[in-house]
DNA sequence: TTGACATATTCCTATATGGGTATGTATCGT
DNA sequence: ACGATACATACCCATATAGGAATATGTCAA
């Protein structure tokens, strides 16, 4: 088998550079087809698909206005992501701990050996 | 072109289900590539293959014991991930406080409604 | 109705897998 | 050195794109 679609989650949907792209921008509000494409610098075919794919697994929502379609950022499915992600958070902190002690240790040494 | 390689970012590593898994695994501490085998039900060169591509995004790190290769976690990679979600945490926060207000809205009309 | 504008969809291509199978390689015990 | 154990790689296949080009669909304005 192949790879796994990126329309099944929200984890595949968000792996593409470009979409993670579209998410920002539309964190700062609603945005128009074509107004994504001029600030992102892709073709219009492209833009549309990357929604679509967005649009699957319901990070996004559409609306039309008129001759526009309207894409709003539903970030509640980012938040299955964070939290994903947090559960792990123990375990880099820990690690930030670890190098904190190691620096104390360092500075504990250098200490001493300047006192030599 | 085709699909960007899984091996270019922590995004594209962890979109797999079964990478995700291995990670959680490997947050219980260090394994073989054995234990993992064993307890993810894949085949062994599948399992060092996902292995691989963790490794080369620096989400693990390995050790050599005897015949066996330890796989520890380098959990930092998922601090990436988390607070790139994270920066939207305003959005579907704000969303959750309008669902709160409608339902005491509902609750208000309710009250009302059982009033008449 | 006709034409212009905004998007979506289709078709085509090159590529990067994920999984299975077979094989290479390193390490350990005898 | 030899066989067994533990992994890593190589190879093959089917599939799912990401992009580009061309086209279809839908909406508004005159």
């Amino acid at each position: 088998m192949a790879r796994a679609a990126t329309t099944s989650d929200v984890f595949n949907a968000v792996a593409e550079p470009r979409r993670r792209e579209v998410i920002e921008l539309l964190a700062g509000g609603e945005r128009s087809v074509g107004e994504l494409v001029a600030e992102l610098g892709s073709s219009q075919p492209q833009v549309s698909k990357h929604l679509r794919v967005l649009l699957e697994v319901e990070l996004v929502s559409v609306r039309r206005e008129g001759r526009h379609r309207l894409y709003r950022l539903e970030a509640e499915g980012l938040k299955q992501i964070h939290e994903w992600a947090q559960r792990f958070e123990p375990l880099w902190q820990e690690r930030l701990d670890l190098l904190g002690e190691v620096v104390q240790e360092l500075k504990k040494e250098e200490e001493g050996a300047s006192d030599e």
